[in-house]
DNA sequence: CGCTGACCCTGACGGC
DNA sequence: TGCCGTCAGGGTCAGC
């Protein structure tokens, strides 16, 4: 379900209702996600007041002043504000409960999201190694170009690459690769670094455009506040195989890297 | 180190 | 109607 602007649509729906608030419990009716939910953490939880809540790549940080509580939603994950009278449905993991009627709900069919803990002081091992932020400053063109001398791989798989830039899943890589008219199986290694200028660019523009539309939602994705997405309308290739180019009416292609579908158009894209 | 493919899990959908 | 294969916005990990 989510890339970063789901997760920061997520995130901004959120925030408001449970920053400074005072975690009352933290109930957990299924601890098998990607990994398990720590069986004492709810335990470190209890009486902690969360002190601010942020995005570093597609994890949501709960900050409290003993550590964080990490959340990532997966493929199939979401959070929602619920109010104490709503019953728990089929795949509500777990809540977390805060003093006032607030309940911070996760959902998850395929489980495949996670709940950690991280002491305050420490960085946890999954969000070491990470790349910039695709929106910070520390993310431009010469970054991609550096890192990609040598690659023989398609460029669509270092754009996702999380230690490269983070944030970057397979709807927006499809859309940033379109909009910079870069084919997604050319070696990255062999691409240009003015061509990568305009790729960072694409990649800014495009993730920017979705978190202002409240994201993409293509099944049933709701942010935070309960509202959809709405970027699925602008979408350019992904998802549009077999459909005409906006740009220049040519059937787009699909085609398979890493085991994820592109969508392309041999026309526009080289 | 870089890259590929298997794997984690449930649910929806299309073809037969 | 039901069964089966395929696919889905995530990521880790082993193996070459």
């Amino acid at each position: 379900m989510p890339e970063l602007p789901e997760v920061e649509t997520t995130r901004r729906g959120v925030a408001p209702h449970v920053d400074g608030r005072k975690v009352r419990a933290l109930l957990v009716r299924e601890h098998r996600l990607r990994w398990p939910i720590p069986g004492d953490l709810p335990a470190i939880l209890e009486g902690q007041r969360i002190t601010a809540v942020e995005r570093r790549a597609k994890y949501l940080l709960f900050h409290t002043s003993r550590g964080s509580v990490l959340v990532h939603l997966g493929m199939s994950g979401s959070l929602r504000l619920v109010s104490p009278a709503e019953p728990a449905a089929f795949h509500d993991h777990f809540d977390i409960v805060f003093t006032g009627d607030t309940i911070l709900r996760y959902n998850d069919p395929r489980r495949f999201g996670c709940c950690l803990w991280q002491p305050a002081g420490e960085v946890h091992p999954l969000l070491a190694g990470l790349g910039p932020e695709p929106l910070s400053e520390g993310f431009d063109g010469g970054l991609l170009y550096h890192r990609s001398r040598g690659r023989r791989g398609p460029v669509k798989s270092f754009l996702m690459d999380q230690k490269i830039v983070v944030g970057v899943g397979n709807i927006y890589a499809n859309e940033a690769l379109f909009l910079a008219g870069i084919r997604p199986d050319r070696a990255a290694g062999r691409i240009s670094r003015a061509r990568y200028e305009v790729l960072a660019g694409c990649v800014k523009q495009v993730l920017t455009s979705a978190i202002d539309q409240g994201g993409t939602t293509l099944r049933d994705f709701v942010g935070g506040d309960g509202k959809p997405g709405y970027f699925a309308q602008q979408l350019y290739a992904y998802g549009r195989e077999g459909l005409p180019c906006k740009q220049c009416g040519k059937k787009l292609q699909e085609s398979r890297i890493s085991q994820r579908t592109t969508v392309y158009c041999v026309a526009c894209q080289r």
